[in-house]
DNA sequence: ACCGTCACGGTTGAA
DNA sequence: CCTTCAACCGTGACG
């Protein structure tokens, strides 16, 4: 069941047990960390655990990617991509054909042995879920690759508002087959926004110029973000109607300004007093809906590939628009 | 004080 | 449909 909220860390943040982060922290600590902010600070400012700051920072480091990994779902066991392709070849062969007579197709032709032919269900299935009409569809490649979700229900959780745990870019491991690691151009992203002040790149430079929702800055690198994912972004669309609204109410009953000011240890850091829960707000997904997250639903340019977000050519995080949020910014 | 690592309890989604 | 199970998650604690 989806927790319809989330539990509180030792630091006050809010999250979802077994959910991935939002992007919109993911991000932030990454952008944090670009500035030079020590990965502790970026734990306590952000109320995340220090040991989840060290490994999206890791993981970032690594594959240029701030999105989490692929969750769920299985490699194929029998279905590899080999004994798809066949059975696509049988189908478009003979139509009409059954799927024992698949079965036994695979077992003349060699393609499986009896140890691994798929059973006659997983061969309906395939014929059903990758097949399909197989009008077009050439491509198997990726296993993993979200069809295309008819509006996903609920995202797992309000709170998040920004939807869909965007299924991640394999973030893990080696990169896939075939695809560089990090392109260079977009690896490390130490590109950043014209504006310097810290506020701007922290996102709060002007939660009154977010009013309009389409980004406010009309930025040329956050289209980098397009190339986001090696899987669908379904829900980015539907999110930005639909349920923001919602979370940002729920936030809103959350966010209270804290007037402690914690982190005695960071003097030099400008403070962000941000609610912990604004990250949660739905700005977020306003702003992939309004830039190429969508690319996601459409074409993944690369299927797994591509995981490589990108530069984080970011103008700041919106941090929240409607007035539920509190969101102050002291400096020390 | 900081940070890397990992057990834990959790969710997800293809098979 | 339903169940399985291996993938991933963030937290919290340890060293």
């Amino acid at each position: 069941m989806t927790p319809a909220f989330g539990e509180v860390n030792q630091l006050g943040g809010v999250f979802v047990n077994g959910r991935p982060l939002p992007n919109a922290i993911r991000l932030r600590i990454v952008e944090l960390a670009q500035l030079g902010i020590r990965p502790c600070d970026i734990s306590r400012q952000l109320r995340v655990s220090h040991g989840c700051v060290s490994k999206i920072l890791a993981r970032y480091n690594e594959t240029g990617s701030i999105l989490p990994g692929a969750i769920g779902g299985s490699k194929p066991r029998v279905t590899t991509p080999t004994v798809v392709k066949h059975i696509r070849t049988y189908k478009q062969r003979d139509p009409g054909i059954f799927a024992w007579e698949i079965r036994d197709r695979l077992l003349a032709d060699g393609v499986c042995d009896k140890y691994n032919v798929p059973s006659v269900s997983s061969i309906s299935r395939i014929l059903r879920n990758k097949i399909g009409n197989l009008s077009q569809q050439g491509h198997y490649e990726s296993y993993k690759q979200h069809q295309p979700p008819p509006q996903p229900a609920l995202p797992y959780n309000h709170i998040y508002s920004y939807p869909s745990p965007i299924a991640a870019a394999g973030a893990k491991g080696p990169a896939p087959p075939g695809v560089a690691a990090i392109p260079s151009a977009m690896a490390m992203p130490r590109t950043w926004p014209s504006s310097h002040s810290v506020t701007d790149i922290l996102g709060i430079r002007s939660i009154t110029d977010q009013v309009s929702d389409t980004s406010p800055y009309p930025s040329p690198k956050v289209e980098e973000w397009g190339s986001l994912g090696r899987s669908s972004f379904p829900a980015a669309q539907h999110a930005v109607n639909g349920l923001e609204k919602s979370s940002l109410e729920q936030e809103a009953k959350y966010s209270q300004v804290r007037g402690e000011r914690g982190v005695g240890t960071a003097p030099r850091l400008l403070l962000l007093w941000v609610s912990p829960y604004m990250t949660y707000s739905a700005a977020p997904s306003g702003y992939m809906a309004s830039h190429g997250w969508q690319h996601a639903g459409g074409t993944p340019l690369s299927p797994h590939g591509c995981d490589i977000p990108a530069s984080l050519a970011f103008k700041g995080m919106p941090a929240t628009r409607e007035g539920g949020h509190s969101l102050t910014a002291s400096a020390l």
